[in-house]
DNA sequence: CTGTTAGCGCGTTCAA
DNA sequence: TTGAACGCGCTAACAG
């Protein structure tokens, strides 16, 4: 079985609550008997119970982590962040998939039920107008954080509700000033689909900031897809119209990916003749066919699980975050 | 506050246990009282105390996952296939991260003061040869499932350790009969790093399996290092030589790409001039440059889960277990 | 500085 | 078929 502080107090001859007291460091207890109580616990292997003491000071210590899918990068990387931001904290992290909204709802139900003291949530699509989560945290008023997307009907009226996105506008223009300074005048944009409402930013961000710059957008802005062939089918048209842009802008690092495969097809040389830029900084920018220019957000789970802690500690830290990109140059661009 | 069981009974005008038994559809309440009972407690939104629940039963409900890092693919594809099949059999997943062998030690603690029913543990390297996890998890009886790798020093005496890991000779096998079949009798091979036991075995098999077909290994096996660049500068030198080889084996799916770069480089065609594969079946062999024919291992995560299941059920599979590669061949092989 | 009392919300045991 | 008493391991509040 396991040690109680019962177990160590009849060792020790001591009540259970100074010993209780003592593992804890509180200041009415005396050093000598503290150091006693400290050393024998080690000895005898003792470790707190913490479904009682959660029991007892009514804080589970733990939050829960609801996303689609662990494996996917994004979730990977967004989980990584906000598992290594808890565990500084001494909060433990649990973690539950759902692939929909009514999953969702579930997921956040089960983990008020299990005494979550806050719930980060990754949404699978940000279009979705309503989510069914978040009325659920609300009927028992659990804080809730939204990663990287939102529904459209979040608000932050009760003050226990809040989200962390990326500046995607930001990162356009990012990108566009890189592209500008080494002379690029005429570009293409592939982005992902325009249902959701950060990659609809993002191109119109490009847009403006293209134009604004007085930058040519080779056929306008095209949102092919999320896979490498949907922009390696649109990258072929484009080689086939005269005057082909210098530099391709894509939406995301997979995309780009399917922009080298056109480019090394059509035997267009990377950057010499062609720039590619992406968005996200994971391993297919790192590791793909050429290490790839891209923005980077580092950690959108760190940041959230920092606005929880403001919220807990009443900072009024409940203003939603944009967190900063970071232009990440590599070796797919290059001077027009 | 929460609803508990005494507010429903007070409501109901029934005792706290008639309540109780009610929910959890015991034997011995009448079925006017159940579905009074039932249709109360969802009115109310009453949801149990896990906390309370997990004293008194003494069970949490929950088991523990501790891996270096979930941003990487290897962690986050164990971990998601771990997820899916504890939360398909009711359990809840804790999160830790640990970068070495003490903060491993610290996080079993930790979780078995939480009360997690076992931990399953991804370690960062196979080299070390004892576990310090594995000892704490011992003395305080915690079941322990090492995932993809294990210490040397473990062993199944206990009956409270097992481990699930890849078959990396299989998985040589796969590739080699595969590219025998295209024709292709000179290969060459580039691996991780040999510290590494499964690199080690990997690199081993692919040696004895090329002999034993009578393969020609083009310079011996090569062990280059787990980057890109490692590869392709070693591809660069085969490339020099006379008689290259017509494949190229990898450990992995990352040192294809490098493969790749220096093929693209030296105006060798893949598949046409050069077959490659990898090891690992992950976002770079779908969305790298070339379509990469590789070896997949459906999760692990979720092998190791059952097999936890089938030891605190007492059937007895305390065994450890292989899991079976699958050959995947997309576009990066071809005829020699 | 140390100990006593009194639960936290639930489920097991046994009596009604 | 239902309910009362008790305890899981811990700690807040108050005495001593």
């Amino acid at each position: 079985m396991r040690v109680r502080l019962r177990d160590l107090a009849e060792r020790l001859g001591l009540s259970v609550m100074a010993v209780s007291k003592a593992l804890r460091d509180a200041p009415d207890i005396g050093a000598a008997t503290k150091a006693k109580v400290q050393a024998e616990a080690r000895r005898m292997g003792y470790w707190p119970n913490e479904a009682a003491r959660s029991l007892r000071v009514k804080q589970s210590g733990w939050v829960g982590f609801i996303l689609s899918d662990l494996a996917s990068e994004e979730g990977a990387l967004i989980s990584g962040g906000l598992t290594e931001a808890a565990q500084e904290a001494g909060i433990a992290l649990l973690v539950g998939l759902a692939r929909n909204g009514k999953e969702e709802a579930e997921q956040v139900r089960a983990m008020i039920g299990r005494g979550a003291e806050a719930i980060f949530l990754l949404p699978r699509i940000s279009t979705e107008h309503r989510s069914a989560a978040l009325e659920v945290a609300n009927k028992s008023n659990c804080p809730m954080i939204f990663l990287k997307r939102y529904p459209a009907d979040v608000g932050l009226g009760s003050g226990r509700v809040s989200w962390v996105v990326r500046d995607v506008k930001g990162a356009a223009e990012m990108i566009l000033d890189h592209l500008y300074d080494l002379g690029h005048r005429n570009v293409a944009y592939l982005g992902g689909h325009s249902a959701a409402r950060s990659h609809a930013l993002h191109m119109q961000s490009v847009v403006e900031g293209a134009e604004r710059r007085g930058m040519t957008l080779m056929g306008g802005a095209l949102m092919v897809g999320l896979e490498p062939e949907d922009a390696e089918g649109e990258m072929r048209k484009i080689f086939g119209k005269k005057d082909p842009p210098t530099a391709t802008i894509c939406g995301t690092d997979t995309l780009a990916q399917g922009v080298f495969r056109a480019c090394f097809r059509a035997g267009v040389e990377v950057p010499k003749r062609m720039s590619v830029t992406g968005v996200g900084n994971g391993e297919l920018s790192r590791h793909g066919m050429v290490p790839l220019t891209t923005v980077g957000f580092p950690s959108l789970g760190r940041a959230g699980f920092a606005l929880w802690k403001k919220m807990r500690d009443g900072e009024g830290g409940v203003q939603p975050e944009v967190v900063q990109g970071e232009l990440i140059v590599r070796e797919s661009t290059g001077k027009a």
